[in-house]
DNA sequence: GTCTATAGTAAGATAGAC
DNA sequence: GTCTATCTTACTATAGAC
């Protein structure tokens, strides 16, 4: 049993192997964000993760991929966090559909504001050839989420509200990614959950 | 006098050469605008031309000279735009210096939504080498003439006041080139001068 | 799994005829 | 001034040793 049996068992994969990913991902982080997909450079990751291009190429499958698998994680964090709070609102004894909606948003918008670099990255355009498809169906499938979290008592009419609140949240990650303060950032979404609330909330 | 002698006289210049100039100019304008700089390629732009690459080298430097080309007459016509609306508002007997400002910003805001895929393309980044450094020279010319325009009678502790102005200018101008209908960059321009006004006038 | 060396390709720039 | 053909470079992607 002295096998490289982790804790996780999904990708089964050695430490330095998995080591050299991260450090892969991180680097392309930093140049993707700085530089945009187009004018960023594979030798600069390379550089950057103390890596070599073959690695790059063996973990993903290019620069292309590397974005991808970027957005991947991105998006991974995003609906984590927004998933723990929502559960944890429900644990604390929040019962209103909307009130635990808004959790979540607040947890996805301030998401938003630690990883601004990379919201900004994917929503300034320009990735690689299939991303916008990619972007696209991802924005669908959390339409799809936030129906569930919202209609569980299905009211078939409302289908527009799911959709403007997800407008709402989607619009607003961009205009936190780009504040210039935290301070501000908070501040905006203070505004726009208060608003979510009211329209959510039948008069 | 059978000369090429036509009424403008700065550019000494073939009929011929002209067109080719413009027609080169307009297809860098729809491809430039669709793709992004690094994305858009000479190639496409001398197609859709209907020129050459030759001739492209010809008028322009390259690439990047082309785009900082369309930046200055982009620039050139937003100047003209809100000069002419203030001289007019002169000329109307408008001797307030907050209420002709306001109208040559509302000349600006116009031009950006009229040429919203240029505004766009200007400020979303990924221009060539040496932009951001053109950009940001402009921007500070066009603050040195606000001053000129708000305080011709010298009020010096009012420099902030310039500055304020300007940036809130600008800001919009990214506004109203993002939205979605020419309803709503109305709204949005009428909003932010309403406010300028406000802050313009003295309590 | 990781590396170096190299092949392949796309696009910007140039030369020189007309 | 305008064109075509060619040069050059930068970068992605692959091959194959370790």
């Amino acid at each position: 049993m002295s096998d490289e049996t982790s804790s996780k068992s999904k990708p089964r994969m050695s430490d330095r192997a998995l080591v050299t990913r991260q450090a892969i991902l991180e680097a392309a982080r930093e140049v993707f964000t700085t530089a945009g997909f187009s004018d960023a450079n594979i030798a600069d990751v390379v550089a950057k993760a103390s890596a070599s291009v073959g690695s790059l190429y063996h973990h993903f499958g290019g620069k292309g991929d590397l974005y991808l698998a970027l957005f991947e994680e991105y998006q991974a964090r995003q609906e984590a966090r927004a998933a723990a709070a929502v559960s944890a609102a429900k644990e604390a004894g929040e019962s209103d559909r909307i009130a635990r909606f808004v959790v979540g948003a607040r947890a996805y918008l301030d998401g938003c504001w630690t990883e601004r670099e990379l919201t900004r990255l994917f929503l300034t355009g320009g990735g690689p050839a299939g991303f916008e498809l990619v972007a696209r169906r991802r924005y669908r499938d959390w339409t799809r989420l936030n129906e569930i979290l919202l209609l569980a008592d299905g009211e078939p009419e409302s289908e527009a509200l799911v959709l403007v609140l997800t407008a709402i949240i989607s619009e607003a990650g961009s205009d936190v990614a780009v504040a210039e303060s935290e301070d501000h950032a908070r501040r905006l979404s203070d505004a726009v959950l208060t608003l979510i609330t009211r329209i959510g909330t039948p008069t």
